[in-house]
DNA sequence: TAGATTGTTAATCGATTAACAATC
DNA sequence: TAGATTGTTAATCGATTAACAATC
């Protein structure tokens, strides 16, 4: 290992490798090469293991990577290898749709409570959690040690559950709602604004929808 | 304007200046400078000028951006100045939440049909919508003029929806489920990913949890 | 006019890719 | 040994930022 700077980029592409190599597991695939990688993902072989070689040799060299062990390296290096708790606040369609995907996120990541800002809210079931009333929210994030916030409230009411999630201590929150939050520099914001994904993919669909052929005139 | 290629990262820049325009249009700002934009979203003002001015000269020496002027040219950009319809598969949770959040992606995108591979879901009424038989989809994208499938079933079924969403005819695809599609060269795929941001989170975590403090000695 | 701010060019920075020695 | 594939250095590419003339 080095004591090099990860840029973003290859910290962001690590759980899509885990992803790929999760599938080839199932698929009792022993061992797979950067070259069957990139091809998988779109990507170049020599990225992959470039963004690899930076947290260790992983691999053999004239076989590949063995594909048990590198989704062991790769769940250490996101720290996937430990339990770790996250809470949630907006008990509305998208959060309890997060909840029930509570498996999905098995990776040692795990909802372990849920809160709302309306009152009618407070008391209801939830894939087997009771939704808390936000004046919970502090002690039970230190008593379940809860690390992480996920926020799927309206836009208006993001910032101040992110305020409420700041001074309970989380050190990570993943915001839902399409908003830029302010909050102390140690805390990291990871952004899952699928709007923005939806509005960008508007921009690339007239390049078909106009037929140029129509245009030609022989 | 300008006959150049954009690049990607300037496109999913666009809905994200288009949301904070709207947030200060709803505020009655009248003039926004490119200083004031890369305040509130950390971005570079060189940016943001020159990711503009790909588009046409939209802003006014020394004085700035007029915000409705702008926030209808972003949207003539992402060519969300006319009706976009949607179609989404897979009516579980996540796909409710979508739905329902239709006043959301008011920008003129409409999710117009919905349908779901599993028989006892059909039927069942969501936000007004009924949902549909997966043999109903070709028909309907071409009745409702659906250009854009979203897919919110799990991964293992969601090749086999993109494939029906190609052959039906749409231009591009938002996509839930975590995993690669393949499809055509000319349909446009987007990743909506939050696993993705949600375990690269976690790798973030531990540089504050490990107090630094602590192990200097004075 | 003086101050502010754009649009754009040039400089910088960082990320991706190619190439290859090492080695299984 | 010959073929395959890694880890890594050097080359390339593209994106971000700085700087500034134009001008409101």
């Amino acid at each position: 290992m080095k004591p090099m700077k990860i840029s973003e980029a290859v910290v962001r592409r690590l759980p899509v490798y885990l992803q790929v190599l999760n599938d080839l597991n199932m698929r009792d695939v022993q061992t797979v090469s950067s070259q069957d990688l990139g091809n998988k993902l779109d990507l170049n072989p020599a990225q992959i293991r470039k963004d690899l070689a930076y947290f260790g040799d992983f691999g053999r060299k004239g076989i590949g990577y063995d594909v048990t062990y590198l989704i062991e390296k790769i769940r250490q290096i996101l720290k996937l290898d430990q339990p770790l708790n996250v809470g949630l606040v907006g008990a509305g369609n998208l959060g309890r749709a997060l909840c029930n995907y509570n498996t999905y996120l098995k990776d040692n990541m795990k909802i372990t409570a849920v809160f709302d800002v309306h009152p009618s809210m407070v008391g209801a079931s939830i894939n087997g959690l009771t939704v808390l009333p936000m004046d919970k929210l502090k002690e039970t994030v230190a008593a379940c040690n809860i690390r992480i916030g996920i926020i799927t409230v309206p836009a208006i009411e993001a910032q101040n559950v992110a305020d409420k999630f700041v001074e309970a201590g989380v050190d990570g929150i993943l915001n839902f709602a399409p908003t830029i939050l302010r909050v102390q520099e140690h805390v990291r914001i990871h952004y899952a604004n699928f709007t923005t994904e939806l509005l960008s993919l508007a921009y690339y669909l007239d390049e078909e929808g106009v037929d140029e052929n129509e245009t030609v005139v022989d």
